[in-house]
DNA sequence: TACACTGATGTCAGCGACTGCCATCGCACT
DNA sequence: AGTGCGATGGCAGTCGCTGACATCAGTGTA
């Protein structure tokens, strides 16, 4: 059936389109949500009943990658150490950033310059951190370990997607994950 | 001299007792800076400036925290290895903790309770950890292994205080901090 | 003594983020 | 025709936060 809806489609993708573009145009904090909705075509109403508020426009993404994470975890093998597993988890989305490179970078380019919004993206980490946690555990690992491997696999994360952004998404992220990863090793490796 | 003078002394620290107050009794979200203000004898407006936001109340020790940490790191002599030399600096700061226990513990019930200081206390925590990145490179660690360091330290510290507070503050934060430097060593070193 | 100066505070108006509540109105289903 | 649903708009109100200006005790100075 080839209907006319009552209303464009697409609702939420026009204001992270609208609301993006306004970010990167005027700055995050000289934006108002009545700009991004009206430039959406929307009411400001609108803006908040997809977004709990005007950073998570942002952040949307932040739960399939969650989600995408997760279930690569549990697929590698238990016999994997927990480190290794993880860092085979964050391979597997290094493809989803490269496809996106270009939003990336813009995106990356607002929150670099905005400490509310960095706290957001801070705590997405926090909860992707958790995640893995939870994941890990349920593979076997203790507690302190997993909490531990998490949050090193995280900041690894952090790490090398900044120098991929700094790069303007030219280097291989998987490639970067690994450097990374395999730096961590030899600097808690070395003293005592 | 002894002088009357013409507001009652230590606004900043009234302020910051009452807010505590406040956000313990009726939750963070519930209390209104009127009502802190209020609470400490001063107007709305001076809470603004003394701090720049309704959050910054709980974390205005973090400078302190963090000019601790980086002088600690400085005394550290450049022939320790940096994980062990970002050890060192933690563990000379679980005394600064100990004292204040009770503060602390009420302090991070709150914080626990509340996704916007979450946010804030994440952020302080990254901002600790670049400061300690800076003192690494200042000790001629490369960019790359000093980030990589800066974060696990800042994991570790994270996750041994969580249990600090879990355990009451009963347990040795010292401790446990090494008790974290240990594991991570250990969850680093196998695999691949 | 008089007077200007400073510094911590108060008052007030106003903006923007966010929420609750109710209205609208195509569409689907009966 | 009637009834309910779902996405949206409108509106009023609270609260966080800011800028501009007023207040006034104490300090220094002519």
């Amino acid at each position: 059936m080839f209907m006319v809806s009552r209303w464009e489609p697409n609702a939420r993708e026009r204001l992270v389109e609208a609301a993006l573009a306004l970010y990167v145009e005027h700055g995050f904090e000289q934006t108002t949500v009545v700009e991004i909705a009206k430039r959406a075509g929307l009411a400001e109403r609108t803006f908040f009943r997809y977004f709990t508020d005007k950073r998570e426009v942002l952040f949307s993404g932040a739960e399939l990658l969650e989600e995408l994470l997760v279930e690569a975890l549990r697929t590698v093998p238990d016999s994997v150490a927990p480190i290794d597993a993880v860092a085979r988890a964050l391979n597997t989305s290094a493809r989803i950033f490269e496809e996106r490179r270009d939003f990336a970078i813009r995106r990356q380019s607002v929150i670099a310059a905005n400490r509310e919004l960095q706290e957001r993206e801070l705590i997405k980490l926090a909860s992707l951190s958790s995640a893995l946690a939870k994941g890990l555990r349920a593979r076997g690992t203790d507690e302190l370990a997993a909490d531990l491997v998490a949050n090193a696999g995280i900041a690894v994360f952090k790490i090398a997607f900044e120098r991929w952004i700094a790069s303007g998404g030219t280097d291989d992220l998987a490639h970067l994950f690994d450097k990374c990863f395999a730096e961590l090793k030899v600097v808690t490796g070395e003293g005592d």
